[in-house]
DNA sequence: TACTATTTAATTTTT
DNA sequence: TTAAATAGTA
């Protein structure tokens, strides 16, 4: 087998990350360094130099796309397809797993999955079961309480007692929430990861089974991995130890979402004798770039610590332009843009980056007034959409008609009759006696119901009744049809009028072709429907349908993560809101904004354009601004600012660059400590307005934070 | 049940 | 400002 294209196609340290011995490896990976490169060669390696059956691998990403893409490069190098070898999300592999050891992991054989929506309806449930208010007990937050339990590994019984009443509580909740899901048969995500590693844990044959079969493991943006997913992969690699692990701890943006940048301290302790190889040569960004992202994630502390270079072009220096108000900044970009594309570029080449969704809209305005097509990420994806869940709850209830969670989505949808009266008597006929809800409402037609809610009632058994005959024997795409025309769903949306009425009715009709274009796995336990219902939870697919048009591309900085284009503009260059107020306030927190700067820079190919507003509008009120902080951290001389074009502009400047940390009244600035003498001392948050009414957010320590106009306040720096 | 008025809160989101 | 959730009304 000649494998010397390995070692051809590698500089050094990513050759000596593919051939590395077997052990445990660390691969810290540096933006644009070649990460997805290095794992697929030694995923090619292992399988042609060292005669690793495909079967004996397990690869392991966040996304699906990832995945995918992983799949598909692997199997170009190979020149084989590897259906054999494990690779997906750490969600889908413990599905596969739980699907295959239903009974030993404590589940019903057709257990389904619950996505976050689902999830958020089953805590509402469990919420009203308990008489709970939800405007006390916000339920999202609930969820998220849960979610962390259970990402930290806690059940209900592992929570110690607590005597704060309101802790109790949510203990409570936790508890119900449990034993529903359980009752029914329902995973959420968290559960899948939790439930397949307790399998693991608790079942020795099974634990030995997948612990002998996976002899590699190998893992990409291990920087974003949770505790369980850290102690998932420990548990699976426990035997062999033979474990890749890649990643950036620079690139760690989704602490909140429990990603543990320590897991990559921890796998050099756990794993002792690990090798750690850097990657730090860049082949995607100019020097220019390179050496100003490597300048703003210097500030960060106790980092691994890499430094980006390249072989290529210095590249142009960074632009940066003061706009006066976000309007300007919109017009601006777009111009830039223009210009681009004039000069011959692809505008599916641009990007245009932003902290918080919310931006965008201003870009689309500007957008859709010179026409220039454009696509936004973001937003809810295909199965997400509500119709679309509507139509997936009929398909449920025909696979499975005690899916109390779908029978509640579509009872009443579209209305029916069925009103919360009617529902009401059917949930506590179901509670009362441990059945489902479908059971509930058959007894119940027995018992005597008001003779319209009798006659609604009949009417939808009926008509489940009737698609599940009908559905009998046919395929996926005649179901899915079948479905939004019976249930009236389709019907229900053509007769609204609307653009939004519009989508749904097209989204309802690309359904059926997702059903059509969905390839059943043979060897699936489940069968195609329940199969495809799974994938839905599991696979939210696409934003967007795909666009083949060319677009100037918009997304959030977090969505920009893994991508690279040529022209990037990273916009909203202001204090409050990159970093973001709500991360200002823990040092922790501010790293992280610092790491999604630098995630953001390192998006850049060829030219970086960085651009604030002086002016901003936001949640209706107009903000005074001052440049972010990390802009002031690039050095100086890789910086060009853009002058405006209109010669007013040096009018409308009101502050000195030189002082880009920010404006200072009365010696009061960004950060510096100051006494009240109602509120006792704190510290300055945010600095807005000038004159009579400048204003301040000062962090009290005692009372927390409060916005103070300095004209009417007692407030001095001390 | 559907429509309208009012209130409320406003990062980021791989599964 | 705005979108979404809630409450109130026809």
């Amino acid at each position: 087998m000649d494998v010397s294209y390995i070692f051809e196609d590698l500089n050094e340290p990513q050759r000596d990350a593919v051939a590395a011995e077997p052990g445990p490896l660390l691969v810290l990976a540096g933006a644009g360094s070649g990460k997805t490169r290095v794992l697929t060669y030694r995923v090619a390696w292992l399988v042609q130099a060292q005669q690793c059956s495909p079967l004996s691998i397990m690869a392991v990403t966040f996304t699906n796309k990832a995945a995918r893409e992983m799949r598909g490069r692997i199997e170009k190098l190979l020149g084989f397809p590897v259906g054999g070898m494990w690779m997906g999300t750490f969600h889908g592999l413990s599905h596969r797993m739980l699907r295959s050891h239903a009974q030993d992991a404590g589940l019903p054989a057709t257990f389904e999955i619950l996505d976050s929506d689902d999830q958020l309806r089953m805590i509402r449930r469990v919420l009203k079961e308990l008489n709970l208010d939800e405007g006390y007990w916000p339920p999202r937050q609930i969820q998220w309480t849960i979610n962390g339990h259970k990402e930290e590994g806690r059940r209900p019984h592992d929570l110690s007692d607590s005597h704060d009443p309101q802790v109790q509580v949510l203990h409570k909740i936790y508890s119900n929430y449990q034993a529903l899901c359980q009752r029914f048969g329902l995973v959420d995500f968290a559960e899948l990861l939790l439930r397949a590693l307790e399998l693991m844990q608790n079942n020795e044959r099974i634990r030995n089974t997948y612990q002998d079969r996976f002899r590699h493991i190998l893992v990409d943006e291990f920087q974003d991995t949770n505790s369980i997913q850290y102690r998932w992969l420990k548990l699976f690699a426990d035997k062999h130890k033979n474990i890749t692990v890649v990643g950036d701890d620079d690139q760690c943006v989704y602490s909140w979402r429990g990603a543990q940048v320590e897991n990559l301290r921890k796998f050099e302790k756990d794993f002792p004798g690990a090798q750690t190889i850097r990657l730090e040569q860049n082949y995607r960004s100019t020097e220019i770039i390179l050496n100003a992202a490597n300048a703003v994630i210097d500030q960060n502390q106790g980092r691994f610590g890499k430094t980006l270079w390249t072989e290529g072009e210095k590249g142009e220096p960074i632009q940066l332009y003061a706009a006066f108000n976000e309007v300007d900044e919109a017009r601006f970009v777009i111009d830039r843009i223009k210009s681009w594309v004039g000069q011959g570029n692809q505008r599916s080449s641009c990007a245009i980056l932003y902290r918080s969704n919310a931006q965008s809209r201003v870009f689309e305005e500007v957008l859709l007034d010179v026409g220039m097509p454009y696509r936004v990420y973001g937003g809810l994806r295909f199965f997400e959409r509500a119709e679309i869940k509507d139509a997936l709850a009929y398909m449920r209830l025909i696979s499975n008609p005690h899916s109390d969670a779908a029978f509640e989505r579509v009872v009443n949808v579209p209305t029916r009759g069925i009103g919360n009266k009617t529902l009401d008597q059917i949930r506590a006929r179901a509670r009362e006696k441990q059945q489902s809800l479908c059971n509930a409402a058959v007894e119940l037609l027995q018992s005597g119901l008001p003779p319209r809610a009798t006659q609604s009632v009949q009417r939808f058994l009926q008509l489940m009744d009737d698609l599940r005959k009908s559905a009998e024997g046919h395929e996926l795409a005649e179901i899915a049809d079948l479905v939004i025309n019976r249930s009236g769903l389709i019907e229900h949306y053509r007769k609204e009028k609307g653009e939004r009425a519009e989508a749904r009715v097209e989204n309802l009709e690309e359904l059926v072709s997702a059903a059509r274009n969905f390839r059943h796995d043979e060897d699936d336990e489940l069968d195609e429907l329940s199969s495809f219902l799974a994938h839905a939870a599991l696979e939210a697919g696409e934003g967007q349908a795909e666009e083949w048009e060319d677009c100037v591309q918009l997304m959030s900085l977090h969505s920009a993560k893994g991508l690279e284009f040529p022209l990037v503009f990273l916009t909203g260059m202001e204090e409050g809101l990159f970093p973001h107020q709500r991360s200002m306030e823990e040092p922790g927190r501010l790293e992280e904004e610092r790491r999604l700067c630098y995630v953001g820079m390192t998006r850049a190919m060829q030219q970086l354009v960085m651009v604030y507003a002086e002016v901003r509008r936001l949640h209706g009120r107009e903000h005074y601004t001052s440049p972010s902080r990390f802009l002031s951290e690039i050095p100086h001389e890789h910086i060009q600012e853009v002058r405006s074009p209109m010669i007013s502009r040096a009018v409308v400047r009101r502050y000195d660059k030189s002082d880009s940390a920010g404006q200072s009244v009365n010696g009061i600035k960004l950060g510096s400590r100051v006494r009240h003498n109602k509120f006792g001392d704190g510290t300055v948050l945010n600095l807005e307005g000038r004159g009579e009414s400048a204003r301040v957010q000062v962090n009290f320590e005692d009372v927390g934070s409060k916005w103070l106009v300095l004209a009417y306040t007692s407030l001095h720096a001390i």
